[in-house]
DNA sequence: CACTGCATTGTGGTAATTCA
DNA sequence: TGAATTACCACAATGCAGTG
């Protein structure tokens, strides 16, 4: 796809850009891309580059800056990540206590922003969890705080909007029936069995009518 | 505080030069 | 000989200092 010259200056102009934020213009390139090259032909380069989609201009006369394409090219094939030596994972290990689900992401988040220096944002992968309880909390008149409890002890909060006004009776008597029939059933297999249960219902009901 | 002039930086276009 | 590269020019955007 890029010749050697065109990989050097895009990682250059990155590394630039991710160093100050700043458009990085030819002279700029010219002079640190290491090639001996003149900004003349580091533009040319440029252009070839833009017309790609790897970089772009943020306006006239202004230098170059990368698109999210060009990023995603340089994590994928020019970003050289240097392994961890064998101590300094183990430190990371011991740090994020792998026995407490609970504290992992906000500790993992943390490590992140230390490395690197800039905000961190951790988020858990998708995996199959087996539910163990449910709890709805009524809070307003149309709002409710639901609870739940994960197999592996880790617990979950979401504020939910109704269309209409919950009494406390009718959440706990439907925290009662979720617990009862799904506790120990994987989340996607719940939420299965429940739209096959409204559905159900509803055609009961059109049945009836 | 708004305006002006100047310096700096960077661009596109084009002619000249280099080199395989 | 033609593609690649370089040098140069005119122009645009921006920052900064000076001025009224």
């Amino acid at each position: 796809m890029l010749d050697d010259r065109a990989r050097i200056l895009l990682k250059t102009l990155i590394e630039r850009y991710i160093a100050d934020g700043h458009p990085v213009g030819s002279r700029t390139l010219s002079r640190q891309s290491g090639l001996d090259l003149s900004p003349a032909t580091v533009r040319n380069v440029m252009a070839d580059l833009e017309e790609m989609g790897l970089i772009t201009s943020p306006h006239t006369s202004a230098g170059r800056i990368p698109t999210p394409r060009g990023f995603r090219f340089f994590v994928d094939t020019l970003l050289v990540v240097e392994p961890l030596k064998v101590d300094e994972a183990e430190k990371l290990h011991d740090r994020l206590h792998p026995d407490e689900p609970q504290r992992v992401l906000s500790v993992a988040a943390s490590l992140l922003s230390n490395l690197s220096h800039f905000a961190g944002v951790v988020m858990a992968p998708r995996r199959a969890t087996m539910f163990r309880q449910v709890e709805f909390l009524r809070l307003s008149d149309r709002r409710v705080l639901l609870i739940i409890v994960a197999g592996d002890g880790s617990v979950q909060n979401r504020i939910l909007s109704t269309h209409r006004d919950y009494s406390r009776d009718e959440l706990v008597e439907a925290a009662n029936y979720i617990n009862a029939h799904f506790a120990g059933i994987e989340f996607d297999e719940v939420r299965r069995r429940l739209q096959s249960e409204l559905a159900s219902l509803r055609d009961d009901i059109t049945a009836l009518m």
